[in-house]
DNA sequence: TGTAAGATCCTA
DNA sequence: AGGATCTTACAT
């Protein structure tokens, strides 16, 4: 077993149609350092890809305040607010001028944050799963947005471990592609991902 | 300047 | 099924 944490994802890796990065991106790992220098990781277990010919694209119309990070290279943190309440995380993928995104969903922690486990009765497979939930649990808001994915920064991704890679290969572990959710523009496009049997999914099907 | 909708989540 | 809660985008 390698216990080394696989090598950080290049904002170059990145650098590709969000349709194609948002399946590969299932199983990789989401690195959350904190100010005071610890870290919590989890393996991503869902995400959603928004491309640019995307009604439900944040940046479909025309470039503002909100959503310019997008037009920008890849590998840099897209974060916004959502009804007032909730972020969402997402990571820019292609190149300039070619706004889209991957959402990330969910994710299924290695290690509980000590500030979720007595609020929440939350079962812990349930503490990251949902956009909203996962941006909650490892702090994730505004202040993030427009940060490069970038090892010893705030976040960073690494890529899937070899007996991750080695289960799907073996048809072991698989993934499910639906359409997304929440939505009501671009309802029928088939850009959600899944890992099909992980608790950790904000929903099935 | 006003207003409707929103890539959510929890409770009833 | 409804409410929390508030920013954003677009219309006036």
């Amino acid at each position: 077993m390698d216990f080394n944490s696989p090598s950080p994802i290049t904002a170059q890796w990145l650098s590709r149609d969000s349709t194609q990065i948002a399946p590969e991106l299932i199983g990789c790992t989401l690195v959350r350092q904190m100010p005071d220098g610890s870290c919590f990781r989890g393996v991503i277990v869902e995400t959603e890809a928004y491309a640019p010919e995307d009604p439900a694209m944040h940046a479909y119309r025309r470039p503002t305040a909100r959503n310019r990070v997008m037009f920008g290279a890849a590998g840099i943190a897209y974060v916004y607010l959502i009804y007032g309440i909730y972020h969402c995380l997402n990571i820019v993928t292609d190149r300039a001028e070619i706004p889209s995104a991957v959402l990330i969903r969910a994710l299924q922690l290695d290690t509980l944050p000590d500030w979720i486990t007595p609020p929440q009765s939350l079962k812990p497979d349930r503490v990251a799963a949902g956009p909203g939930k996962l941006c909650r649990a490892l702090k994730i808001d505004l202040a993030l947005n427009a940060t490069p994915f970038q090892p010893g920064q705030g976040l960073w991704l690494e890529h899937r471990y070899p007996w991750f890679q080695q289960q799907m290969d073996q048809d072991k572990l698989s993934l499910t592609q639906t359409t997304r959710i929440g939505l009501t523009k671009g309802v029928d496009l088939p850009w959600r991902w899944y890992l099909t049997d992980s608790p950790a999914v904000s929903r099935k099907g």
